[in-house]
DNA sequence: AATATTATAATGGTCTAACCATTATAATAT
DNA sequence: ATATTATAATGGTTAGACCATTATAATATT
């Protein structure tokens, strides 16, 4: 006759009105909140029980918590922080390991740079060309700017996901990123010659990209992207064996 | 001459010991931290600022709170949830439209289809085989059974993905779907050609996933979403000429 | 003896009230 | 005009109490 009656704990509920809020547009990125003693008393609850809702909140990336006067809880414009910090964790616990992040960024920058190929236009190609020549003077002084030329590496990546003009990819591929930047100090570290045929593999796809040639695009991205992936494999074979 | 004295909050210290904790496999699996008053003793802390640290690591999916006698903290086997729900707020929040969400689910169910091909074993494929049994039985009951349709084939695409034998694929995909469901309701309603045309798509897919035609799967993949999508959007025009 | 019921106690959930720490702003001094 | 200091608002933390849920033990019932 009757259903269970409302299980979810007063925080829950909090979280959840506040959240739908900032999703559904009414609270908008760089909106303060109310007060901590303001907001209590709106929903009737204690401040404990508020501050356990804005911690979860806040975990979720939909907030951002400041101190002092004129402080408070101020709405996030959200990214994908917390999808890489969610994959970050998957990869410590051992759920996914290099091998299958490397696999996954071999088909998503393959995705990205044919999308990109089939929708550039002339301003993209010269954004590309300028993070290119900044890429060269990296290479030009030597191995000691790796992690500039590696930056600008992935500068290039994200300026096509970019091209695609479609956020998921952005965001995924940013999370990729992120994640497999933790392998770069300990597994990469590429010499002269690596720099040299990577910088070629970056100039070739570009050139795809502003031809149109889509699967062309694809095959060079999806390549350099696994010659990227040996370097690292390769090191951390090195690493084991000795 | 000093430089900046720790800045982090008592709860993220908490947060982050625990974490660590959970990580380096001090603490398992299904293992019962101690009770909060125990807890809150050991750090030397208030039960408020350790509850705000739990909240986040439950949050993070690190681990599960149980009510009553026996209950208490206990670690989690991480899974791709939280990773899920990261995309889908960022899919929520970018307001990302049908399109960009389809345009997704065609890539990368193209490139599972590919991999799975790659990859499938006899035993693989005789569960495949299942599912699209009782598909058929599905469309042999009339358009009733859509729901049920619609449940099989995304159960067949999920385990395409398992068939990757990448977490990173099968969480990806598990979001995806989770969030075009939010539009089946408001745009989906296939007649019983498109379920036959449908139906159809998903054994040609089996049959080339059987013979290891990576290509082909890919290419039979990426036509049967892109057909999918177009009754949405067909649905979509509708009820916005309406 | 087996089963159903009830009491117990441990645990998380919530509340109240106070004080500490940080910081933008206003007031004051130089 | 600039530097310093006081003010007050805000989040951070603490302490102690009581409520709600639930596994287990004790008790009653059949």
């Amino acid at each position: 006759m009757f259903q269970a009656a409302k299980q979810t704990k007063v925080f829950e509920d909090v979280v959840m009105q506040i959240q739908e809020a900032i999703l559904e547009g009414r609270l908008k990125t760089g909106d303060t909140l109310p007060s901590e003693r303001q907001l209590k008393d709106m929903f009737n609850i204690s401040r404990g029980t508020l501050r356990e809702a804005l911690r979860v909140l806040e975990q979720k990336g939909l907030i951002e918590i400041k101190l002092g006067v004129g402080g408070g809880s101020v709405v996030k414009d959200l990214n994908a922080d917390k999808v890489s910090e969610g994959l970050a964790l998957l990869i410590r616990s051992q759920k996914v390991s290099l091998n299958h992040l490397a696999e996954f960024r071999e088909d998503v920058e393959g995705i990205v740079a044919a999308r990109a190929a089939a929708e550039s236009t002339a301003a993209d190609i010269d954004k590309l060309t300028e993070l290119l020549d900044q890429a060269r003077k990296c290479i030009d002084e030597g191995p000691s700017q790796r992690d500039a030329f590696i930056e600008i590496d992935k500068s290039i990546h994200m300026t096509l996901a970019q091209l695609t003009a479609n956020p998921i990819y952005i965001s995924v591929l940013h999370s990729v990123h992120d994640n497999i930047h933790r392998y770069y100090d300990e597994f990469l570290s590429m010499d002269e010659r690596e720099l040299q045929e990577n910088f070629q593999d970056l100039c070739d796809l570009v050139q795809a990209v502003e031809k149109g040639q889509a699967e062309h695009a694809r095959r060079l991205a999806r390549d350099h992207v696994h010659r990227f992936n040996q370097y690292m494999k390769n090191r951390e074979q090195a690493k084991r064996d000795s």
